[in-house]
Formats: structure tokens, sequence, C-alpha cells
DNA sequence: CAGAGTGACTTGCAATTTGAAAGTGAGTCG
DNA sequence: CGACTCACTTTCAAATTGCAAGTCACTCTG
């Protein structure tokens, strides 16, 4: 426990962060609690994406080590989880909304808008 | 060559650049594209992290077929590849710094100035 | 109170991807 | 000729992913 649980490839920023985040899976789950108000391992999982129970138990695990997020059981009698960003986890919308930009712009997604939660633009097909 | 050769998991423009540029390699060759005048199959090979010969060439790869990058030879006799991002290619450069911003704080890595060309600050340990 | 249902996972296992090392081929140099 | 370089490709074991099914705690319905 004394050293942290990463020992990471190098000292640059953006290898660090892949270490952490670079996967398919992990920032859309981030990208689930950020915006779209899902906070459930149920609710998690039945994204779009539709990422399967042991990737997302992972990620979650994962993810709370980071101190990204943390999970509470919101009752008791069944007791019933929810996972919530903390501030660290929320530091990374920057990170999302540039991502989502260009993949806006060059692979044709679409454009979310976190002021009114709503999908502004689905564009066409490729550049 | 009318439809994209990858079929998206979903219409977010996350995923999608995640489907695309989501593992632990490919934005890191981008970035020694970008800012380390790292052009070659061997400058790219010899890099810090050490990306395996196979996985750099199966990127390179995927790159050109995104049309990130171009490869073209800059010598005959023997003849000598050089890679070069597009101008799309360059675009990733927002998403780039803010993955290194985030790394830099979160995660203790350097901090790389594309104006003067060096690491600005290696910070600390873990958040 | 038995049986069905729900939420949150875990387990098992096949398929895919990664990682390390060795091999290949064109060409140069001494 | 033999050694060497660059740019890959091949091989193969190990790790990760994806899918389905199973578990466990608890509630709800008839």
């Amino acid at each position: 426990m004394t050293q942290p649980q990463t020992a990471f490839r190098s000292r640059c920023s953006i290898a660090r962060t892949l270490d952490v985040l670079g996967d398919k899976w992990t920032l859309l789950v981030v990208r689930d609690l950020m915006w779209h108000g899902k906070h459930t391992f149920q609710e998690l999982q039945a994204s779009e994406e539709h990422i399967a129970a042991n990737l997302l138990s992972e990620r979650l695990k994962r993810l709370m080590g980071l101190g990204l997020i943390t999970k509470e059981a919101y009752q008791d009698r069944p007791v019933r989880y929810r996972y919530t960003l903390t501030d660290q986890g929320r530091s990374l919308e920057p990170v999302l909304l540039q991502i989502m930009g260009w993949g806006h712009v060059h692979l044709g997604g679409g454009l979310y808008d976190p002021q009114t939660g709503k999908t502004v633009a689905e564009a066409g097909q490729l550049p």
C-alpha cells in the first residue's frame, strides 16, 4: 500500500492518462455519470453501447481506486447503490468535451450540450 | 470507399472517437508525430514507452485509413519512409492538450509546451 | 409461504488483442 | 562476401474482452 497501485509507463501526462483511462469503455461510464443522470449499475449497463457487466464492474472499481467516483448505498432493504463523480471525476468534463468535439467534426457523431442537456446535432458521415 | 470501414458502436461522438483512438498507444503515436519530431518507424518505436513493432505497424495503418496521417518515401535506395500528420491529424492537438493537462494535474505527469518545445513541469506523485 | 422478480454483481469460458522476440527482405557499406 | 540498418511481418504465450449464465440479498404476488 505504500506505493501507488499504478505504475505508469512513463512520466508523460498523456501516457499516464491513457494508462488509466485509455480504453473503449471507461470514459463512456464517466460520460453517463457526468451528463446522462445514470447512477446505478443497471442504468450504466443499459447505455446505448451495452457494456458487459464484468467490465462495468471492473471499470467502476478502477474509477473508485482513482478517486474519480464514489459509491454509496442510497437505500437499505434492499440495498441499492449510487455511483457519483467526485470533484476529480468532474474535472474530466473538458476532456470529454474536447473528445466529443473532435468526434463530431471528424466522425459525424452527435454534439451534446451540457447546458441544455440536449444533443444539438448529429452530423452526416465522414469528413 | 463510400462508406467508412468502421462501424461505430453508437452515434455518440465520444464513443466514436474511442472506437477509433481509444487504446493505450494510438494517441502516443500522434503525440510523437505532432510534437516530438518523430517521423520514421524507427523513431516512433524508440519512444519512451516502447511500443511493439507489430502494434506500431497496425496503428499506423489505422491512422492512415482514417486519413489522420500519410506515409511517403523520402528517399529511394534504400527506401525510407516518413509519416506525417494531415490537417485532420493535427486537429487532434486540442484533444491531446486537454488530456495532457488532466494527466498533469491528476497523475503528476509532465507538461509539454508546444510553443517552446519544452516540458515545463513534472509534478509530484498521485492526487 | 412458495415462486417469480429485481438489482448488483461474479464466474466461466471462448474469442480477440497485446506484448515480446525472432524472422524477413531490400539495400548499403567495408 | 559478410555485417549492418530500416521497416516491417510472423509467431506464440499471456492478458483482456465479450457473452452467457449463475449467485445472493431482498421484495412482491397469489
